[in-house]
DNA sequence: GTTTAATATGACAAGTGTGTGACAAATCTG
DNA sequence: CAGATTTGTCACACACTTGTCATATTAAAC
């Protein structure tokens, strides 16, 4: 959970930042104004706040000055026009991301996770997900979730399943599959790969779609 | 070019957005419900889909909710007022974007390069893929694409046509074939090879055409 | 235009690869 | 150490693939 300040005139923007945010568990503080923004950002600490460039009292540059003054709080500004001299001036007083309008709530959020996840480094580690559809796999996490539900595999499934999906869309042989699935050390029989692609499935329900069989060549993860 | 598909029961609203999107040189596809929507998204892939909230038979949102259990098409809202903006629960079912009436279709086609380019950078690890008019070739995918549709080789045509595609413009024997094709271990029948071909033809459609037979010699893909 | 040789095609039987359930060996866990 | 889980092997069934052959069609040579 993100501590987020967004600052913006127009509350279309605000809101709909505000939505997403608070959609993703964040908690979204709001601001009309630069100058509004800069007397917020100075009581407490945020996570993370966004500008507008373009706002009444104080525009978005200024009040990333003033802030920068006192506190090292990741900034994005949002920018009407995309010039290219925007950009470059507004990296100088440290701004850590633009995004220029028309934005979609979703790119701001992301962007959002990035940056936070940049900054913190040093303390936890993200974890990277990947989704197709309703299979969500988290590497680092180790654990498959589908349709919301996380799924119980066993080791070699999830070796199995990892490695199909790091290479996805592209066949994969048999040996292959045993070479880095198994080790190079393996000297099993090859059929033992289907005996696992096949528990894989089970388990995968309606996402065993992904795995496709090539006929006389082995497995592909198709997405 | 993207192909996009319009939802919306307003004919104007759709032929707006149709004649921007045609202009910037898009193919854009229209429903005139939510329920031809999903119908048309399962059928084919669109690069963005947008959706009118309000609609007969079924509205924008159960649409998306619907469209998103088997496909991660990028979906515009489009709501008919600003007020609307209060209901919006939809970035839970994975809008990427709004748009609110009264929209101008630039902003429009705005978003929508937006959101395309963005999904675009994601990154597909799939290999190169060669074309030739309709035929899409990609080795490392280990698929072959006739017209858009996925055709079904079998190993022996897989293995044939790639490598008479890997070596295209170059006349090959019949004894080449079979030796790098079959392996040299292969004592069989010269004309085993002209069934291969046949079949590999037969399953190539319109595009048969590329593989040339050299009367007393072999075969040749050429381009 | 006829002959001759090579290729295209359809049918088919033998061969091969894959999905699956069962089971025993191996490994993990408390 | 016992019980549970995981893993590898096997055998069977079935569908698909493959090579061969007989016949039809086509192209080149005379």
């Amino acid at each position: 959970m993100y501590k987020i300040l967004i600052a913006d005139d127009e509350q279309k923007i605000r809101e709909v930042i505000r939505e997403y945010a608070e959609y993703e568990g964040h908690e979204v503080f709001e601001a009309v104004d630069g100058m509004q923004a800069v007397e917020m950002a100075k009581e407490q600490d945020f996570d993370i706040i966004i500008l507008d460039i373009m706002m009444p009292r104080l525009d978005g540059f200024s009040a990333c000055k003033e802030i920068r003054k006192i506190k090292d709080t990741p900034i994005i500004m949002l920018s009407a026009r995309s010039e290219e001299y925007d950009k470059l001036f507004g990296f100088e007083m440290g701004v850590d991301d633009y995004v220029v309008k028309p934005f979609s709530p979703k790119e701001v959020l992301a962007r959002i996770n990035a940056i936070i996840k940049r900054n913190r480094s040093a303390g936890e580690a993200a974890g990277e997900t990947v989704k197709f559809e309703g299979l969500e796999i988290n590497f680092t996490a180790r654990d498959v979730i589908i349709d919301g539900e996380k799924a119980n595999l066993t080791p070699k499934e999830y070796d199995l399943l990892f490695y199909l999906v790091k290479n996805k869309n592209i066949a994969l042989t048999r040996n292959r599959l045993l070479e880095e699935v198994w080790g190079y050390d393996f000297f099993g029989d090859d059929r033992t790969i289907d005996t696992h692609i096949k528990m894989l499935r089970n388990n995968l329900g309606p996402y065993r779609k992904f795995i496709v069989t090539l006929r006389g060549m082995g497995y592909k993860f198709e997405v």
